[in-house]
DNA sequence: TTGAATTAGTTGCATATGAAACTAAAATTA
DNA sequence: TAATTTTAGTTTCATATGCAACTAATTCAA
């Protein structure tokens, strides 16, 4: 309001969508997140979610699902069907958990472990390409930037939830 | 690599996911969106692409599906079945263009006016309240660190596209 | 113990999505 | 002006998603 200037089909306040935060880290993450899963599944045949899950077993080694949930931060559901098809691509291999047989535990295949190794560095490659956008302490401060947000919005959504 | 740590199954480089900016950008634009999707269902019964189309509409006024697209980023085909959704529920019209029979205008209905002007203050503090998070001086660094980001992400996506 | 509540993970269902094919109108070219 | 290409927008279809209900195993409590 105040000096806002008023819109063509609207006498209150205005929302600029343009500037609008939500809206921003929607269409920057959309823009990046479909050249990267395009190219990963051009590729490799994975869908972002399989891919991830193919990222936490390469670096926190064997993992149940529900461990698997916690470190992408998806679904249950969607780690399970991703799952799925990376069983079947013969990637990633199940194997009971001897001492809580709800569980089971995750692991690379060998052939799992060799197309982690290979998507890596392009992932690696795309986001040098994308944050060279920034200078090094510009990368930095985005950083704790996204840090606070982050924070904060897993605020608003906790509390949201309670309601 | 150099100093970068093994991890348990992988004997060459890292990914480190929670470092990763696409995979932050995605955490974080997810956790905002699902917040905000719930509430405009709850309060209005409108999806995300709906009530993208309202804020373009609200703000720009009358304009065609294909401006509609430009103006929201939204693909074509998201931008009809929400357009579709919005006549139906009586809070946008749809006017045939005179000057060229492919085209419509959409433009707000009085309902859809007032829809509009209930959901600007909210989705506003829901900004504010996201971005209370940062100081004054750190969400001009954010508004300028993301505009390159979207920039370079842009160049990028738009190079992958002609290959 | 044994019955109730919790947790791990999967499946069913209803909705969302986007690519590709399509319809209709307009612009371009021959 | 007729044939071709392009553009606006919709529909179709195949896939993705997420909630809710489910199964099975485990933990908790009486």
């Amino acid at each position: 309001m105040g000096t806002n200037r008023k819109g063509p089909q609207e006498p209150g306040s205005q929302l600029i969508l343009e500037q609008f935060l939500p809206y921003r880290l929607s269409i920057l993450t959309n823009t990046v997140s479909n050249t990267i899963a395009r190219e990963y599944r051009d590729l490799f045949g994975l869908s972002v979610p399989e891919w991830r899950i193919m990222a936490v077993l390469g670096r926190f080694g064997p993992l149940t699902a529900s461990a698997a949930c916690d470190r992408t931060a998806m679904d249950k559901v969607t780690v399970s069907r991703a799952v799925a098809r990376l069983i079947e691509q013969q990637l990633v291999r199940r194997d009971p958990d001897r001492d809580d047989r709800r569980r089971s535990i995750l692991k690379l295949t060998p052939k799992g472990v060799r197309t982690h190794q290979e998507i890596v560095p392009i992932a690696q490659g795309r986001e040098t390409e994308l944050a060279e956008a920034l200078t090094p302490s510009e990368r930095r401060n985005l950083d704790r930037l996204l840090t606070k947000l982050q924070r904060r919005a897993s605020e608003i959504a906790a509390q949201e939830e309670t309601m």
